[in-house]
DNA sequence: TTGCAAATGAGAATGATTAGCATTAGCAGT
DNA sequence: ACTGCTAATGCTAATCATTCTCATTTGCAA
């Protein structure tokens, strides 16, 4: 029921959609996933959501604290179950392959660029765009 | 001349819009513009472009290396002159003044990041998102 | 079980950006 | 300078992701 706890401490009720939509993040078969990704796989396996709720139930979520949301290059963002661990990611540009990594010296000369420079941080995205090395890519190898 | 020089070698033709997209940004008085922001103020100085010239001239600039292109935070995107020297950015959420830094130990173990993960690193995006201390914000102070 | 506020679903609306197309304007060659 | 042709422009309509509206449904507390 860890699923519960979370929805009841966010203000949120129960509700089949958000339990459907949580238990897919939970699945962890997909750590990065778009609302359309998130609709489709719900079709998929025949739960019935609008897609307009699933847009609605990842931004409570996302306020929630219980997903994260990132914009990768260009269009449409992506959300991920916040484990509370913060990362950085990688983005192979040919396969679309997502690795996550923490750099204790990046986060920290972040914060010395902002202090030094008259802001205190708040927050910061950082993507980084990349080619696989063979044979990992999918794509191009 | 040097906007000719630009868009001559860029194989494009030299237009009164492209001439006055280009100066706008070498005037310098705002480094960071949207396509809106261009047309707002091609408008306000009389000089009439559509819309649409302005998109197009400013992703043409792009792909020519003239200007680089940066999605911060949400939706519209910014364009600024490519001075040849890559930085990355500190926007503040409460004013949105932008500052420009470069630290070249963040970017040797971006570097690193990738290559122990299997990938070569093509390009990254990097914005820090912070608060002005006071009293230089113009908002909150 | 009842009642009601909160949640959902379907479709319309929005906002940024792009595509389509008829008209205009650079510019190379007379 | 004049012709002509292709690239460029300026509308407007179209896209695409995301949000809003609102009538209907559902979770849940009394």
């Amino acid at each position: 029921m860890n699923e519960l706890l979370h929805l009841k401490s966010a203000g949120l009720k129960s509700t089949l959609p958000r339990l459907k939509v949580l238990s897919l993040f939970e699945s962890g078969n997909d750590r990065h996933l778009s609302a359309e990704d998130v609709y489709k796989k719900l079709l998929a396996s025949g739960d019935d959501v609008g897609l307009a709720t699933v847009y609605r139930v990842l931004n409570q979520f996302e306020q929630a604290g219980i997903l994260v949301k990132h914009h990768f290059e260009g269009d449409k963002s992506v959300f991920e179950l916040n484990q509370g661990d913060h990362h950085d990611h990688i983005v192979c540009l040919q396969c679309g392959r997502v690795e996550e990594f923490f750099d204790a010296t990046i986060e920290q000369r972040q914060k010395k660029a902002a202090s030094e420079r008259g802001f205190e941080l708040h927050d910061h995205s950082l993507y980084i765009y990349a080619n696989c090395i063979k044979p990992k890519c999918k794509y191009k190898n």
